[in-house]
RNA sequence: GCUGGGAUAGCUCAGUUGGUAGAGCAGCGGUCUUGUAAACCGCAGGUCGUCAGUUCGAAUCCGACUCUCAGCUCCA
């Protein structure tokens, strides 16, 4: 494959499938300028899944995107060769006149720079490369979606719009991707959570504020004993501190002027002589169980738990099923311990944190990111540079020393402090994260946190912020995505479904479902008038690890025949051999180790 | 919060240039008592997201709001 850089020179390479990209979004920028002469060029990147490319004074709608698509194609067919040559800033910007986004991009770039340009036919891109040598060395393109994206990526910029689309090195490969992509909407745990009557939501109750219907609460407590009881043998203690406080709690905390936009305030500071607020997070309330009585460095570790609810007033546009919510749970916890205990406490919470991913079956699906703070956004963190380099380079050098695979997020952290994110994409490819392990020293400075050391003198903890399985909303959602609905045994809300032949069958139907419950099994029984065919076939639909069959033979011989969701027909067993079996695969599900 | 779609029965969706709402599935009642992908008959179910407007007349046209989807921004 032939490419060009931006020095002019053409070079042999392997298939580069960002090149592609790139070069494509020139074609979309090329076949815009053609069809709508006034729009103006921002910036055309290629992506993960594709490229985009923004601009601005344009305004087509999903009905135009086919016709632009045809334009791409007949430049491709035109198979125009593309050149590349460089400017002095001046002359760059004299080429540029009429694209003001451009010339603020040229602008930016230092005095000294030579600015190349890249030119197909009669389109000229600013861009440093590279490319394809010709248009037609685009096999595959299809255009996505059109959305709105901020200029510079910052909400006080315009907004422009946006083109998505993609390319791949030949048409079985898109079509592939299509496909994917269509199979993937079907995974969606918004769609698949309300048909599996996991969860709703209902326009009284409002934006964010999902309803956890039987099945969705049912795998929420499961998962909440599950933690709560790993947590336990793990050495938390479990602290239940209130959902609200009076403003003074946050004022002290830093929240107050950092997070209020974010905070469901009660009461008006005007006109009331005390203001509430919903906690939108836990550490001020916890800390207060730290603080309850002095603490000598005998008391530590001390590691403090809470099934926490948290509420937090998201923009309007944020919300998404049960992965961005208003109100929401997480796995929360805070460990303060000594300086030279933080290593290890550390590694603890990570160990932690892992053994749960590997028990829900995520841990393939994750990445790590160093959540950083930006110096330059003084509004949104609280402490010094010294302080931040501080709490990072501990965390770093933890890190570094796990020997974790990670990537930097500048601009990520908390208001108080550096991150370790583990994060997961959604089914759209969407990434949020899942759990947090963080170091805070600067809420530990403002609550005055302290204990006796060894020597007699005070000295203030490290607390570690970690959340274990994070937030139970949006690891059900993960969950929901993950199994397509098909939840691994432990987890299912209905494990066993009885599917009785006829009536007849019913009794002893209904005496199996007592003899599994009494086992702590999750039975549901089929009594509608359905043939067997269909009763098999709901059952299916729905998901449910096992099925039991019941007709006269099974009901005589006093067995039960027994399927799993995988399996095409079932095998007839004593009941005895069955419950055997199930205890086993709850064993091997959640028995492993730390 | 921003840009652009959308909201009709529990679900999936029809509904023509404005004339007063329909199907399939689910539900309920009955018949059948069934051995592996949808038995048969019947019934019921809707303030067409909400509110206000234009009109003799609005699911349909205009406006505001609510909710929802995709993306941006923000974030667990």
């Amino acid at each position: 494959m032939k490419y060009i850089n931006n020095n002019g020179e053409v070079y042999e390479k392997d298939y580069d499938i960002q090149i592609e990209r790139h070069t494509a979004s020139h074609i979309l920028a090329q076949a815009i300028k053609r069809l709508y002469p006034n729009a103006k060029l921002a910036i055309g990147p290629a992506i993960d899944t594709g490229f985009y490319y923004d601009f601005d004074d344009l305004n087509i709608k999903q009905e135009d995107l086919q016709n632009v698509e045809d334009e791409m194609k007949k430049i491709i067919k035109e198979n125009l060769k593309i050149e590349s040559y460089s400017l002095p800033k001046k002359e760059a910007l004299e080429l540029m006149k009429n694209e003001p986004y451009k010339r603020e991009i040229i602008n930016d770039l230092p005095d000294t720079e030579k600015i190349s340009f890249f030119k197909q036919g009669e389109y000229i891109d600013l861009c440093v490369g590279p490319h394809m040598l010709y248009t037609k060395s685009i096999k595959a393109v299809k255009l996505l979606s059109i959305t709105g994206a901020y200029w510079k990526g910052s909400q006080n910029n315009k907004m422009l719009q946006r083109i998505y689309g993609t390319a791949f090195e030949n048409k079985e490969a898109l079509e592939e991707f299509l496909i994917k992509k269509e199979e993937a909407k079907l995974r969606d745990h918004n769609k698949l959570g309300r048909e599996l009557e996991i969860f709703t939501t209902n326009d009284l109750i409002g934006q964010g504020l999902p309803i956890m219907l039987p099945n969705g609460a049912k795998i929420l407590q499961i998962l909440q004993r599950f933690v709560e009881d790993t947590e336990a043998r793990q050495g938390w203690q479990l602290t239940k501190t209130p959902f609200m406080a009076k403003s003074d709690l946050y004022k002290l905390s830093g929240h107050w002027d950092h997070y209020k936009e974010d905070m469901f305030v009660l009461g008006d500071e005007k006109k009331d002589e005390e203001v509430f607020a919903l906690r939108p997070m836990t550490c001020p309330f916890q800390y207060q169980v730290y603080l309850n009585r002095g603490r000598s460095y005998r008391d530590l570790p001390m590691r403090l738990n809470e099934t926490s609810t948290l509420f937090r007033n998201e923009s309007s546009g944020e919300m998404h099923g049960l992965i961005r919510v208003r109100q929401f749970t997480i796995s929360e916890g805070h460990l303060m311990c000594t300086p030279d205990q933080l290593e290890e406490e550390f590694k603890g919470c990570l160990k932690l944190a892992i053994y749960m991913l590997k028990t829900l079956g995520l841990y393939e699906d994750v990445s790590y990111r160093f959540s950083k703070w930006d110096p330059e956004d003084k509004q949104k963190y609280i402490g010094t540079k010294e302080q931040w380099d501080e709490a990072q380079g501990v965390m770093e050098g933890i890190l570094n020393h796990l020997g974790l695979d990670y990537k930097v997020g500048v601009g990520e952290a908390a208001f108080y402090g550096p991150k370790l994110d583990i994060q997961i994409k959604n089914v759209h490819g969407k990434e949020d994260t899942l759990i947090t392990i963080q170091i805070d020293q600067m809420l530990a400075e403002k609550f005055g946190m302290e204990y006796i050391d060894k020597d007699g003198t005070k000295k203030r903890p490290y607390i570690i912020h970690r959340t274990s399985l994070g937030c139970y909303e949006r690891t059900l959602a993960l969950l929901i995505e993950k199994y397509a609905g098909a939840f691994p045994l432990w987890l299912a809300p209905i494990q066993i479904k009885i599917l009785p032949i006829s009536d007849n069958e019913l009794l002893y139907a209904n005496e199996i479902k007592a003899k599994l419950e009494n086992e702590g099994f999750r039975v549901k029984v089929d009594s509608s008038d359905e043939k067997i065919g269909y009763k098999i076939r709901e059952a299916q639909l729905e998901k449910l690890p096992f099925m039991i069959v019941l007709g006269a033979k099974e009901k005589e011989e006093n067995t039960i025949s027994v399927r799993s969701r995988q399996a095409e027909k079932q095998d007839q067993i004593k009941l005895n051999d069955f419950i055997l079996n199930l205890n086993n695969i709850i064993n091997e599900q959640i028995g492993k180790d730390i």
